[in-house]
DNA sequence: ACCCTCTATCTATGGAGATAGGTAGTTGTT
DNA sequence: AACAACTACCTATCTCCATAGATAGAGGGT
């Protein structure tokens, strides 16, 4: 369900077609929710007949129609409920722990290679989000900028204070495992030297 | 892919029926990766077909019989293939960092209990992985046990090394969590106070 | 003999998500 | 006029996983 949360909390912004959803998956949201457009249309024409979004046609071009949505009050109803709603957690199930129990199965250099890879990745997400934050910060984000549109200077500080607050977390988590790594590639050194 | 490859771990250790592979995943290995028996079974049939494990019917109590599955060659090979092989990486999909960035539509106090629930569940993983690692140094651990059977002491320790390695990273991680979710505690106090 | 719990396995349904396509109109460039 | 790139939306298939059942024998206690 928390396709359709995700969906909800643009749509709090303003209103959007299936495919200004779509790109902001790509970019801004996408950092913390990915979603395709495969998914995102179904789940649009879902909402809408459960009615928690609301449909117009707008035309586009000469002959060209899109669809435009935006949140009903039902919507906004149901988007609090679940932040209101204290939190689910699924059941764990992470790859990259499995795979590092099992080391001993594996090459000294693919092990170091694992490290260095799982480096790699959580520094660019890294970047990503230290990017984001700044986007937040100067409201040079758009979708952010939208939203802050008639707010006070209070409110306007507030709702971009736990947006910059996620993101924080997203790197925290990603610094966490990166000095795991770090240490994977100091104990692979240590265990493996004298094979 | 992955459950695959976590079924190809435990019985790397030895021979065992899928009731016993359920039974570990529940326990010692579920807390690295878990998976509901209508899912093992099926899978433990599908590995059969692709001949990465070989099962043979053995009698259980009078008229009962069971199916005990051992690793083949082909089984270590293709285990060992997924250890050497670069990882890969989910997009992100993050529900909680999603929940905190719109925590503005939420009540003061659900949105700390929100944090507190997210410290109070990281706070029982790092017991439930500390117990675990406990077994592990310790030796009492039976599937460990019987993985080191006959193994050199450097051997043992080699191996023990990673899988204790493995549930410390899941302690870092949970950890920072636990560090991120009382900032968060803190963050609402100071911009829900005045309301 | 009865009952409970554990062992051992199976099926069925549905949601979520990945992947890989397809169609059609628009806009801007050469 | 041709074209590429982008906007806008749709479909199909497949795997994974959750949930919720069902069946049947084993082992132990009352």
């Amino acid at each position: 369900m928390s396709l359709r949360n995700a969906l909800l909390a643009m749509l709090t912004s303003q209103p959007m077609t299936g495919y200004d959803v779509y790109k902001n998956f790509q970019t801004s949201v996408g950092y913390v929710w990915h979603a395709p457009d495969s998914q995102i249309y179904p789940e649009l024409r879902r909402m809408e007949q459960d009615g928690l979004i609301r449909g117009e046609t707008v035309p586009w071009g000469k002959r060209g129609t899109k669809k435009r949505y935006s949140i009903t009050e039902a919507g906004v109803e149901s988007f609090r409920a679940w932040l209101n709603a204290p939190p689910e957690y699924q059941r764990e199930r992470d790859p990259v722990r499995l795979r590092a129990a099992y080391l001993e199965w594996a090459s000294p250099t693919a092990s170091a290679d694992f490290f260095r890879a799982h480096i790699a990745y959580h520094s660019a997400r890294v970047e990503d989000w230290e990017d984001m934050i700044r986007t937040l910060r100067d409201h040079s984000n758009p979708t952010l900028a939208k939203r802050l549109e008639g707010k006070s200077e209070e409110e306007a500080e507030r709702i971009t204070a736990y947006k910059v607050f996620a993101y924080e977390g997203m790197i925290a988590r990603a610094q966490t495992e990166i000095e795991w790594a770090e240490k994977g590639l100091e104990l692979v050194e240590r265990l493996e030297r004298r094979g």
